[in-house]
RNA sequence: GGUCUGGUAGUUCAGUUGGUUAGAAUACCUGCCUGUCACGCAGGGGGUCGCGAGUUCGAGUCUCGUCCAGACCGCCA
């Protein structure tokens, strides 16, 4: 038997117990006379003490010759501790030891397996196991654990089924690049990775399953970010038989279930928001709504005034920055660096700062008198001590700047606190997006996302202007969850395929398996699916994903640990019928 | 595909205007230390300054190229 307790179980009460422990040479206290361990695994750590008086000299010699991270297995006596240290569970006790087994040596780590560790990221990654041992990361990961637990429990409670869909499936053109998997049995042809089982899901409604959901694994081939890996994790769901309504009362629930479970919030019931309103009130449809700093249109306030840049220009928009009036011009200076920067791209920056004597000094004061800039702090609602900014231009593109800069301010004036849940709903998004580089309109959402049934008139003769089905669910300006109320039957999708610009035949070789189905008494439904990793990286706090992922892809997309992606053998490449356009060394 | 930042000891970093033998902390090794727990003290070993070319009497430092890492833009239905 390898150990009789773990590392963290041991008390005062525990005394004088005859105990075999098992784990990691955390560190070792060389005193010369008499040396301490610790002795760590995931559950703790507990103190190891050899002596003179105490231990036969060659147990004493071999306990010198451990290194870090050696794994042991000791026998010995629980006794209390001469000094106690009340930093740890069990600080009061140690284990003065009888006997000592080098299961296993270690050469000495690369970084140091503690909570601030002195590895980088890079060295981390490649030492993932080792870095996993650290007490960060393993808690991350069980703190995955209890959420994905949470909401199997909660979505099975509710009636729901896990269902699992195939990994290898058919390659389709929208959206985004899929991994593909060459077909040994079935010479150059393809099977793709999936980016969501997005198809599967409907047929398992057509198939009567009515309520469906699945933990699963999602691939797609793009560029990284640091909350983006190119396989990651959903909650998947899909209803039979419901309306919007029903869908988002149900996820509502699922989310106010983890916030309770998971970090103890209680939260009222969500706020539902156009996404028209988001682009206009936060020019953003992931709105961080943990503060204010709502947008301020000022056309009819700031134009025709005499200031020509103003004039011209399609929107003038301004928030009001709290209690940021006492900026110097060299802080005034670096926000119109910031949104001068390519990644922003405004042109410049206007600000008005809102003084504690009820007085305005602003950087247009030439063209405004006191009375025009009262008017515009009423407008964005700013207060004594704020500083009002004002962007200008096309209204799309100010929008999106000026939704970076709020959020800009928001993180240089600490508010936006990880320890705060703000969650919402956006909803009616637009079901079609033009875009200028194919010269057609995408689907926004995806193509099976049904059309609000008041603007399907629209469909064919302003394509542009119709609302979709399709809702998002938004927490401290993250997107965390998506979905919409499907089509479901055959004209309606066949239409959408129209208006996206594949031909019939198209249509049906790529997806005739989904509008067949529709023919054999498809019910109405819906549904969506949640972001897992980036969902539990919120909660827990943090904005990087990776964390929270055993073994993640770096920047590159490469696993550092196991080196890949890496070439294959010609052997291979034969058998599956491929060659190399330009084989690399 | 693009922009920016970085690459110096096992590790994290400093390195001035281009100038003698490239430093610190930590880790590692040795010795000492009668209750440590970030133990302490003394000593020691450890470097192709990512790689390649160029400028120069002289390059860690300047220039160009390249590779790697990170953040972001494009991309991510």
């Amino acid at each position: 038997m390898y150990r009789t307790h773990n590392n963290g179980a041991l008390r005062l009460t525990d005394t004088n117990k005859e105990v075999t422990l098992s784990g990691w040479v955390q560190k070792i206290r060389d005193k010369g006379f008499m040396i301490w361990i610790d002795l760590r695994d995931r559950y703790g750590i507990t103190q190891l003490v050899l002596d003179e008086d105490r231990c036969d000299k060659e147990l004493l010699e071999k306990a010198k010759s451990l290194g870090r991270e050696f794994v042991v297995q000791v026998k010995g006596t629980v006794i209390e501790r001469v000094s106690k240290n009340p930093k740890i569970p069990t600080g009061e006790i140690e284990i003065l030891v009888t006997d000592l087994t080098i299961l296993n040596e270690s050469k000495t780590p690369p970084f140091t397996i503690e909570d601030n560790t002195d590895g980088g990221d890079e060295l981390r990654m490649q030492f993932r196991y080792l870095d996993i041992r650290r007490n960060p990361v393993r808690e991350s990961l069980i703190f995955r654990h209890k959420v994905s637990m949470e909401v199997r429990k909660y979505l099975s409670d509710q009636g729901f089924i896990d269902v699992e869909t195939p990994y290898l499936i058919k390659s389709t053109p929208e959206g985004a690049r899929d991994f593909v998997v060459p077909s040994r049995m079935n010479q150059g042809q393809f099977y793709a990775l999936p980016q969501s089982p997005q198809t599967f899901k409907q047929l398992l409604m057509v198939g009567g399953m009515d309520k469906y959901f699945q933990l699963v694994k999602c691939f797609r081939d793009e560029d990284l970010r640091a909350d983006r890996q190119p396989e990651f994790t959903q909650i998947d769901c899909e209803m039979a038989f419901v309306e919007q309504d029903d869908i988002l009362d149900t996820f509502e629930g699922l989310t106010r279930h983890l916030l309770k479970e998971i970090k103890g919030v209680d939260v009222d019931k969500f706020p539902r928001m156009t996404y028209e309103e988001a682009m206009k009130t936060y020019g953003n449809d992931k709105p961080d709504i943990r503060f204010d700093m709502k947008f301020g249109e000022l056309n009819d306030l700031a134009q025709n005034k005499g200031f020509q840049v103003f004039d011209k220009t399609e929107l003038v928009v301004g928030i009001a920055v709290p209690g940021c009036a006492g900026y110097s011009r060299k802080q005034t200076d670096k926000l119109i660096d910031f949104v001068r920067r390519p990644q922003v791209g405004a042109n410049g920056l206007v600000f008005v700062k809102c003084n504690e004597d009820g007085s305005y000094k602003s950087s247009v004061d030439k063209f405004y008198t006191q009375e025009d800039l009262a008017t515009w702090a009423e407008r964005v609602n700013a207060k004594k001590g704020d500083l009002i900014l004002i962007l200008a231009g096309d209204a799309d593109k100010t929008r999106t700047q000026l939704s970076v800069l709020r959020m800009h301010m928001a993180e240089t004036l600490g508010l936006r606190n990880p320890e705060e849940f703000a969650p919402l709903w956006v909803v009616d998004f637009p079901l079609l997006e033009w875009d200028e580089d194919t010269n057609r309109y995408h689907a926004m959402h995806h193509p099976f996302t049904s059309p609000k049934p008041e603007d399907m008139h629209l469909l064919e003769s302003e394509p542009g202007k119709v609302r979709a089905n399709a809702y998002d669910m938004v927490l401290n300006g993250n997107e965390i969850g998506g979905g919409s109320i499907r089509i479901y039957d055959r004209d309606t999708q066949s239409r959408m395929f129209d208006l996206l610009g594949f031909s019939k035949e198209e249509a049906q070789a790529q997806f005739g398996f989904l509008m067949d189905a529709f023919e054999y008494g498809a019910p109405p439904h819906g549904g969506l699916a949640f972001g897992l990793d980036r969902l539990v990286a919120i909660l827990g706090g943090q904005e990087t994903i990776r964390d929270f992922i055993a073994f993640p892809k770096n920047n590159s997309g490469r696993d550092v640990m196991i080196d890949a992606p890496s070439p294959i053998d010609q052997e291979q490449l034969n058998e599956l019928s491929l060659a190399l356009v330009t084989p690399k060394e």
